[in-house]
Parts: C-alpha cells; structure tokens; sequence
RNA sequence: CGCGGGGUGGAGCAGUCUGGUAGCUCGUUGGGCUCAUAACCCAAAGGUCGAAGGUUCAAAUCCUUCCCCCGCAACCA
C-alpha cells in the first residue's frame, strides 16, 4: 500500500450504501461499526484514511416507499438520509463522508461510466424477454415463477418482451475466474481478494458453473422513473445496483479534500454482508474491468445477526433499534458486543442476556475493575501519583513485562486480518494477566512494610504501564472509553481526527480516579424495562427473554364502519381437513358455510393436528379473492389470533348454524 | 430424498479436513484475598462427543444408515 509519491501509506474502506427503503438497524450498525474499527485502527497507524459510507437512493422500492407516503421520491429519501447519519454520530462512527446517490455529482460521474462504457461498445441494446407481474412492475425468472403466479404478490405473470440496455458482463467471466485464481483467500494474510475463504470458494464456484450472462442495466421510465437517466437514452433510467457500485469510486471525485482517485484507488476494503457479496465479487469487478481500473483489494462479507435465535424480520417484529441499546448500555458496550462476540465473517445472534454477560463479566469485572483496584491502590499506598519505576526484579514482573509486550504485537495481527473479536481477547488476556498479578504480588501486603516499598513501586507502576498499553489497542473498538481511561490516569488525553493523543505515562503523574468504567446491569431488576425491540411477547418465551410490547410505532389508522362490512366474516363448520403434502405448515380444510362448500388452505399446521380440527366450528373471511397457496386454491381465510406464529383460533361461544354472519 | 448449517459436561462454543490423553467462556461448588464495581485469585465437580453399525491396534474425528434442530427456498389468504 505505499504509494509511489512515498506520502503515507493510504487506506480507503468503504461500507455498502444503505438502501433507504429500511430504518438503520443492528445489521448496518454491524457493519458501520467494523469499519469505523479499522479506520481508527490504520488511522492511528499513520495511514491516510479515508471512511465511506452512505445511502442508496434510487429504485423501484423506494419509489414505492415514496409513492405509498404520498411524497415525491426526493422528499422520502431527504428523510430517511439524516436518519442514517444522525445514528453514526450515536455510534461514534468517524466517517469521512456520507454519500448519497441522488448527489447530482454523482449522478454526472455514473453517467459519465456509462457513457464510456456505451463508446467501447461494451453497452448494448437488446430485447429481453421474461415473466413479469404488472402489479409489483418488475420482471421474474423461470425460477421464481410458481404455477404463473408471481412470487411477490401471486397475481399472474404474463410473458412479456421490452428493450433494454445490457452491459457485456459474459466477456469478463473467464478473466475473473483468472483473477480470482490469481488472488486466493488464505485466511492468516490480509490482502487477498474475497474473505473470508468460504465465501471466496462460494464465488468461485458460482463463476466455474455456469456461462455468466450479461447485465441489464436499464429500466424503462415507463416502468420506473426514480433512476438516473441513460446519457445515450433519455428513455430508460440505470439499473439501481450500476448507480449503487459507482459510489465507491464517485465519492473519492467530489467527497475528498482533494482530488484523490490516485490516492485511493483501488479501495483497500469494501465490507459488505455476505448477501450483497456476488454483487460486489462479481458485478463491480467486472464493471471495473471494463472501466480498466483496478479490483478493490478485498471484500469481505461478513456474516447476518439473528436475534434470540430467529431471524430478524419487519413481520417478526424482532428488529433491533440500536438507538434503543445505547440508551440502555451506552455505546461502546454495544460496540464491544458486536465485535467481541461473533468471528468476523460468521453469523451470530444478538440477545440481551448475551449483551449483559459480557457487559458485567468482561466491561464491568474485567476491564472496569482492574482499572478501578489499580487506581484505588494508587490513590491509597503512592498519594494518588504514579509511583517511580522499578526494574522488574523477579519471575512475575518478567512474565507480565512480556505479557505487556506480546498484546500489541498480537492485537495489531489480528486486527489486521480482521479477526476483531480475537483481537479484543488478547487484551482481555492481558488484563486477567494484570489480575494475577496483582493478587500474587498482594501490593496491600506489601504496602504495610516499610522495605517492601519499592516493590510495592514497581508493581504499581507495571500495572499502570499496561493499563496505558491498552489504551490505543483499545481505542479504535470503545473510543470514549479509552479515552476515559486515558484520562483517569492523567494522561491528558486529547482526540485528534481519529487518533487518540495521550502525553506518556511517568513517575509522578496524579491520576484522577473516576467512576466506574461500566456499571454492572442488575440482572434481577431488568425483566421489564427493555425497549430493545418492538417484538410481542410469545407465549414460549422465558421470564427473563421476554420483552413486553411496547407502544413504539404509530398506531393502526381507524376505519369506518362502512369499511369494515365490506369484509364478509361467518362461521363455517370444519368437515375435512388435511395437511398439505410437502408444505411446512399448510392444512387443507372442508368447510360448511350452511349450504356452501368452501375449500380454505391455511397456515395453522405448526399449532394444530388435522384431526383436531374436523367438526370444530371456526370463522372465515368468506370474500376473500381466492389465491393458491402451494398449487391449491383457498377460497377463504380462517382467523385465528396471533401475528408470525398461530396463537389459536377464533371460535364462538355458543352452538350456531353453519354460515351465520359475524359482526 | 429441494439447498445449506448444526447436534460435544447446566448454557454457549472450539476441536472433525491432517484418527492417538476431550478444550474454552459462562454457570455451579469449595477455598483464598481484602486493593477493587458482592470484585479478583486458586481449585474441584460435571461429558458413553445425537443414535446404531462398520473400518482401525486406536474414532468426537473416517465410512454407512437413521433421528432431531436451525436457516433458505417453496405455503402465513
């Protein structure tokens, strides 16, 4: 990474570009808070860095999105922007520049792409033929296709044929291949090209499979209007993800101080989640290939957080606010559970009762003490100074003399490789090092004796001098921390860019104890407070797992009486009823509706046995339009309470004829 | 047989590729210490490694079959 004009080395990290259709949640936090690690961390080590991150702004979902908030587009995303940034500034993310793609610069510089591309002649115009739903305006593959039906919305799909631009992706499969051959994934280095080694295999995989088609990167306005026009074809705007990529190469045009493509190009890493990674790994590459520039150094897909073992999904209503856990156990807690606790590259699962463990076991007992014992035995045994140095003398100062030594060493390898939670367990090792030592030493013991002195000096000093070794290894992961603890040992510390600025520790400083680094979370007096999710409470979960629901998001909109007799509710007599082959949790069910049949499908397997069922007199929405589900057709729906998971059905308390009206 | 991941002391995981004393964190129990945020230090208990069969001198690890869990996809009308 040096660069020819032998100035500092550079560093150019970039997040994806968030899509504004969603509110920031855990996964961006995840993945903005990894890269505001390394970018303090190659800060610190004199590099050049510079920290992208932003939103993506065009397409068909925001369009939507805009359209259903009766906004135009530009309003919507005006509104969703802040909302990204002001969490950044929650998190402490140190960003250089926050883009967005509806910045008319870039705009122009993806045009400006596309315009060459179009003269190499690597953009053609070609007809493509395929399923498309009319209603949700966008095309589907054989694949997704199910019985004609779209897999979105299940209306039909009719075949239908348009002209489009496509980008000559086909031609660059064999270099990629070549390339990536070339750049294998080894997982101790730190510059290969996809990480981590899985997901190189993945990519690789995919590319030896199957011929790489080519790229449509059009859209008709007629179609979908919020895109950035063709230059050569003012009647198609580009495909969302063409725009999208651009940004990490359109940002270092009009975002840096200074020009600076030379200086920053080829990126150093691009960290995305691994469900974007074949865009990034396949799609930009070779977008860059035919720009004839070179290949970011690497892209690295890490891994989805579950929450409490599920998926986080809007319908599950289990998303985590990540404003909501800083307002409970401030920023660096959090920080620090994202980093510490999952491999970086694998999925985990995020839970309260994860966060408090290591918040009390790890912050509060580990590190939050020993920096409270250490400066509470300076204040008492050396008058609050720091005491002067001793050479260290036996066995147990070596060790730890070493131990001192060894963390910055490892911690710089492991960050380097990206492996940030084993980079924060060599400084917890460190720190139970620092514990051991105390206790051997006994400094209380020593300081009853008056020859016992200049020991009971070095091992203060020798502590002191880890807790000051910590601090820069720390400060990239829990900023105000390191900062505080800077501080608490009268250091002075001053925060500059992104560097923390600390004068070296000496012989006679006065340290200035503070309060607990971390408070410990009283387990017993917590059930109940949280606001971490919006998740109602399911009957299965534990005391201590539950959160209660919360009143957060606004409430349903009323409706009129008249809107509400238009819905047909009646009773119905269940006659039959069967699971549907194949199906996870479809029962097939007969029902009587007084003299009408109906066949209804409905997803009640999971809670309900079919026999249970048979002769159960239940309630039906009888002008429901009909739809298929797994290839049958329902012709009705039957209530039941419950949200994502069936509580139980609805009933009604007394005996009545099959078919009576609900009201 | 749709695709994939996984089943290892109470909990969460490593070890499986490259067979050879089963390891880590938390929890539990006992002890120590008293500088510290009821914290820290030391020690112990606790596992037939999902099941069965096979290969081998030797299997958590290799092979076969089966069971269970979790994602994804297909079904929440």
């Amino acid at each position: 990474m040096l660069s020819l004009t032998g100035m500092a080395k550079s560093f150019y990290i970039t997040t994806p570009i968030y899509y504004v259709n969603d509110v920031p949640h855990i996964g961006h936090a995840y993945t903005t808070i990894a890269a505001d690690v390394l970018a303090r961390h190659y800060s610190q080590q004199d590099y050049e860095v510079f920290f992208l991150t932003g939103v993506d702004e065009h397409g068909q979902k925001v369009q939507q999105a805009a359209a259903k908030a009766g906004i135009d587009p530009q309003r919507y995303c005006d509104g969703m922007a802040p909302r990204f940034r002001e969490l950044w500034k929650r998190l402490n993310i140190s960003n250089d520049a926050f883009i967005r793609t509806t910045d008319p610069q870039h705009k122009a510089i993806v045009q400006r792409y596309l315009q060459v591309l179009f003269e190499k002649g690597l953009i053609y115009q070609a007809d493509y033929t395929g399923w498309y739903c009319t209603f949700d305006e966008r095309f589907w593959t054989e694949k997704d296709v199910v019985d004609g039906l779209c897999p979105d919305c299940k209306r039909p799909v009719e075949r239908l044929s348009e002209s489009n631009y496509f980008f000559r992706m086909s031609q660059y499969q064999h270099r990629l291949i070549e390339y990536l051959k070339a750049h294998p994934s080894v997982s101790e280095a730190h510059a290969e090209f996809i990480r981590p080694p899985a997901r190189f295999n993945e990519v690789l995989g995919f590319l030896e499979a199957q011929p790489l088609g080519d790229l449509s990167i059009s859209r008709p306005k007629t179609r979908l209007s919020w895109g950035i026009e063709l230059p050569f074809d003012r009647s198609y705007v580009t495909y969302v993800w063409f725009d999208a990529l651009v940004n990490y190469l359109s940002a270092l045009e009009y975002l840096t101080p200074t020009p600076s493509l030379d200086r920053f190009w080829p990126a150093s890493i691009h960290l995305v989640g691994k469900d974007i990674l074949t865009t990034h790994a396949v799609y930009w590459s070779t977008m860059l290939m035919a720009l004839e520039l070179p290949l970011p150094r690497t892209i690295f897909a890490h891994g989805w957080w579950t929450v409490n073992g599920e998926k986080m999904s809007k319908s599950r209503g289990n998303v985590v606010d990540p404003h909501a856990i800083v307002d409970e156990f401030g920023v660096d807690a959090f920080r620090y559970f994202l980093m510490r606790e999952v491999p970086f590259g694998q999925d985990g699962d995020f839970s309260r009762e994860a966060l408090i463990g290591r918040l009390n076991s790890e912050l509060a007992d580990g590190l939050g003490n020993l920096v409270s014992r250490t400066l509470a035995m300076i204040d008492r045994f050396t008058q609050g100074k720091i005491p002067p140095n001793y050479p260290p003398h036996d066995e147990l100062d070596g060790r730890l003399e070493q131990a001192i030594s060894e963390l910055t060493e490892s911690a710089m390898v492991y960050l380097k490789d990206l492996r940030f939670n084993r980079a924060l367990e060599s400084m917890w090792e460190l720190i139970q090092r620092c514990d051991q030592y105390i206790d051997k030493t006994a400094p209380w013991t020593l300081a009853k004796r008056a020859e016992g002195k200049s020991q009971l000096h070095g091992v203060l000093y020798r502590v002191v001098n880890a807790l000051e070794r910590l601090i820069p290894v720390l400060y990239p992961f829990m900023p105000q921390t390191a900062e505080n603890i800077a501080a608490q040992l009268g250091l002075h510390p001053q925060i500059q860019g992104r560097k923390l600025l600390a004068r070296p520790l000496a012989p006679g400083f006065d340290i200035a104890k503070g309060k607990p680094l971390f408070p410990k979370i009283d387990i017993a007096h917590m059930q109940g407070v949280s606001t971490m999710t919006n998740r109602q409470p399911s009957t299965a979960e534990s005391a201590i797992g539950s959160t209660p629901p919360t009143s957060s998001g606004s409430p349903p909109a009323q409706i009129t009486i008249e809107e509400f007799q238009r819905i047909q509710l009646k009773t119905a007599k269940v006659l039959s009823a069967e699971r549907v082959p194949r199906s996870e949790k479809l029962i097939k069910l007969l029902v009587d509706l007084g003299g009408e049949r109906r066949q209804i499908v409905a997803g009640i397997g999971k809670k309900y046995e079919p026999e249970a069922l048979v002769g159960r007199c239940v309630v039906i929405v009888a002008n429901l339009k009909p739809a298929k589900l797994m290839g049958i057709e329902s012709q009705g729906m039957v209530l039941a309470a419950g949200d994502a998971e069936v509580g139980g059905l609805v009933t009604v308390l007394e005996e009545v004829a099959p078919g009576t009206k609900v009201k």
